[in-house]
DNA sequence: CAAATATATGAGGACTCATTCATAATATGA
DNA sequence: TCATATTATGAATGAGTCCTCATATATTTG
């Protein structure tokens, strides 16, 4: 199978790009992944079924298009703001801070992330594999600086995600 | 749509209904919910499309009856092995170990669970609030027990759950 | 402006899957 | 033993979906 994606060219095909994706984002957060049809997709965005086609071979590679995309832009925020203060607790409170804030301001990518267990079990594992080894290497380098207990990182690495985690879900729950 | 499940008044009857429930429990683990059709639960468990529909009206029924057995199993386990010990500390230590256990005993539990957002959300949300709220009650005996410290309750139930979710989650991975 | 390229359409073929139903086998109980 | 209830079958039906393709329009470029 191939997941290639056509990007366009014009200005016309940026824009009905974009559209997809922002339908697909949209009801992949409201109807599930495997809820959300391509004719649900082109028929909310107003488009042919074939134009589809155009960009996209198929709703998977879409997914993981838009998959992709969350991850980068959550990861760089996180690192962005964590880098902006000094010392092992203060970088943790910027880090749980900004992910909420993150799921906050995008419930859509905390659903379509977690999604991902269910849709290609790799993708899942290659996210969090990786969160946890930024983590572990920011908790490594807290303890070199003598900034906290020689803990086990990747242990540590994984309460804190999960902490994180199922508070963010708290709250993308309460919200909806 | 009505969800009627109806039960086997035979012996035969009653390995035909444990056949497609396990068979169920093992595709569901193993392709997840939306992947397993009903004729790979009836190709896979050896009996006529027909036979399904004798005890289960749809895929989504079969589903929540799994569910809810594996809710009721995990829960008694804990408050069982909770029961056998005391003080806070030792209490949440074995929560924490016999979930974990669960987990690693069960691997299609925890997935089929954590599937059910994907599913139907209100599945999910009765469920971990029910957790929540029994784990909240115990915190909430050891402070007045005076064996922890004055805690937000609800805050800290979250994060223990948390923790352990996430443990748990990344023991599946592993195992997988 | 003409040729080439990019974008868009939507009906139709191929396929999968859920569910029904007429029929049959098996078990139960009076 | 015979009538009734239960369990089982699997071909047939029909709904729904993906994706293609012949055709058309719009845009760009030389």
């Amino acid at each position: 199978m191939q997941y290639e994606i056509k990007t366009p060219r014009t200005r016309n095909g940026k824009a009905t790009f974009k559209l997809i994706v922002d339908t697909a984002i949209d009801l992949f957060y409201k109807k599930g992944y495997f809820n959300t049809t391509i004719s649900d997709i082109t028929g909310t965005a107003g488009i042919a079924a074939g134009t589809f086609y155009l960009y996209f071979p198929n709703k998977l590679a879409l997914y993981k298009y838009v998959l992709t995309d969350f991850q980068h832009d959550i990861r760089k925020r996180i690192s962005e703001k964590v880098a902006t203060v000094n010392g092992r607790f203060e970088k943790e409170k910027e880090g749980i801070k900004t992910f909420i804030n993150y799921v906050i301001e995008n419930p859509h990518s905390y659903n379509i992330i977690w999604e991902s267990l269910y849709i290609d079990k790799q993708l899942f594992i290659n996210y969090y594999d990786g969160f946890a080894k930024r983590y572990e290497r920011g908790l490594k380098q807290s303890i070199a600086d003598d900034e906290m207990y020689d803990v086990d990182t990747e242990l540590v690495s994984y309460i804190l995600m999960g902490v994180t985690n199922f508070i963010g879900l708290k709250i993308l729950l309460d919200l909806g």
